[in-house]
DNA sequence: CATAAAAGTGCGTGATACGCAAGTTGTCTT
DNA sequence: AAGACAACTTGCGTATCACGCACTTTTATG
């Protein structure tokens, strides 16, 4: 979408590094005290910017803390589009959302994910982020099937499904507190069939 | 949840009323203007109450705007509780969400949700109120199959799959601009399986 | 090394969200 | 039906925000 591989300037690199830190310690100083006793001010002296550099980042810190969570999600995309086009729908997605959660979280994406679960400003916004992805993963998905999202309901309710089955492991994962999300991820993946939804 | 069915005062109709009349002045606005051009100022002035009145019932405009919408949602759990227990699961929800469906959204309901649709803020909010929903769902369906949704996938994940499924269906529905919502939903709650799904 | 492009910064402004303390208006009791 | 009470409305003040604009600094390029 973006800058190619090779051609990474220094601008770049920092551009990145920024955002990851600001990201940072945004997640960090709201579970230090609570979001809603982060001021920007706070986030941007801490990093070493002016406030208003932050707003050039972030358009909120909600949208900071969620940040790169993000990520994550768009990973999905590439997982899913660098499957085989030979395999089954079902397969393909089951595949992908395994090895999305392949190697286990580390503490920071897990505090995150919790902090997300339980500040609904921070949910609301990691909503508008899946929202997207969600499209994404029914053009996709859509494009293998050989059916078009824009006239056709499985590609959509497909998508909304996976994006929904993720969540549900997650939070209950979260909520149990116990084993791997991996297994959780696979067990979530084995209680519903994509082949059952009709191609219209 | 708060006052019974026959005491409902002066003070209550008042309050419902303006409540109401804040969140219509609110889509009102916002679908001539945009959200972005509407400021709490103008809803209130409309609406014959001080800005700070309008913020003792909502938060942000945006909840104003998305406001009522939450009914909607408060109503599928209602439909859900009252379907005979003795009903499959599949069954009930899907009674549920075509009896939720059964008459066609009146122009403002279609207007708000195509606003929701278009705006990301708009949709954040409605974001959080589909969450709450989604845990009553949970519970509710829990309650039916005899499962506790704290500590099993099911629950959550049938309720998550509901919501998402009528999401795409309104989605759609939306974008096709043809055809009857109701119809959509039907379709869309036979393009899936609930019994499929393992119950842990 | 000179110049253009991009990023960071300071400043100012319009808008919020909400606590607090009156002033008003239903509700309820006697 | 009068008055005590609780709920609601409102004005005010305050701490944040989001963002446009102009200016300085940093990076990229020929």
């Amino acid at each position: 979408m973006n800058t190619g591989s090779p051609p990474i300037g220094l601008r770049e690199r920092k551009k990145r590094a920024l955002r990851a830190k600001l990201s940072d310690v945004a997640l960090r100083l709201a579970l230090e005290r609570g979001v809603s006793h982060v001021r920007i001010e706070d986030i941007a002296a801490e990093a070493d910017v002016s406030p208003r550099t932050f707003n050039n980042y972030f358009p909120s810190k909600e949208a900071a803390i969620v940040g790169s969570a993000t990520i994550r999600a768009e990973q999905l995309c590439e997982i899913l589009s660098s499957q085989p086009d030979g395999l089954a729908l079902h397969d393909a997605l089951r595949s992908t959302v395994i090895a999305l959660f392949e190697e286990e979280p580390d503490r920071d994406w897990i505090a995150r994910a919790r902090l997300i679960r339980a500040e609904p400003s921070l949910f609301a916004e990691a909503a508008k982020a899946d929202r997207s992805i969600e499209q994404e993963i029914a053009s996709e998905i859509g494009r293998r099937a050989g059916v078009d999202p824009a006239t056709h309901l499985a590609p959509r309710l497909v998508a909304a499904v996976v994006i929904a089955a993720i969540h549900a492991a997650v939070e209950l994962w979260l909520d149990r507190d116990e084993g791997s999300l991996s297994d959780m991820v696979r067990q979530v993946m084995t209680q519903f069939r994509v082949e059952d939804i009709a191609t219209d």
